[in-house]
DNA sequence: GCCAACGTTGGC
DNA sequence: GCCAACGTTGGC
């Protein structure tokens, strides 16, 4: 596919593991409340493109499966919901701050892959999940890097 | 618009 | 549960 971009998009498996997503087929993916992560959101991410779903704050952490974006553009409804953990009482619906992805699953990894057995690749030595402090819960990564990561794990 | 205080992330 | 890194907030 042309003009396909790839994405790392972390989640606790304890809030939402990538099981959960295989139950449920789909998933909005609320609560990205960095800028910078919101702006992948909304200026680069398209639908159809390549997901790493990666198990964060997990024994071990690590990329689960893929997935796929389905749905751009839309508003995260949880900022107006003042029950949710996710609520930005400086948002309206007129001028909303938050925007969210539909994610499909696509599959299980036959392997999951740690941090660990990741750090150990060359041909990835530059994803950013390596960087010391980089906390963004939505990582751009290059195609190669990509399809590097799903062999691995298939 | 600087920057200290504070909050959050996430590996360990 | 600790804590380094770093983003955000808000007083000035």
């Amino acid at each position: 596919m042309k003009n396909r971009n790839y994405w790392l998009m972390k989640s606790e498996p304890e809030e939402f593991s990538i099981d959960d997503l295989r139950k449920n087929k789909k998933t909005l993916w609320t609560g990205v409340r960095n800028y910078q992560a919101r702006n992948f959101m909304v200026q680069s991410m398209k639908k159809g493109d390549g997901v790493l779903f990666y198990h964060s704050n997990a024994q071990p952490s690590g990329i689960a499966g893929l997935a796929r974006v389905s749905e751009v553009g839309l508003v995260d409804p949880t900022q107006f919901d003042s029950k949710s953990d996710y609520y930005d009482p400086k948002s309206t619906p007129g001028a909303p701050r938050w925007f969210c992805a539909e994610i499909e699953y696509e599959s299980h990894f036959k392997r999951f892959l740690s941090l660990d057995d990741l750090r150990k690749c060359k041909e990835i030595e530059n994803l950013l999940l390596f960087k010391k402090g980089q906390r963004l819960s939505i990582q751009p990564l290059n195609a190669l890097e990509f399809e590097f990561i799903k062999k691995m794990g298939n």
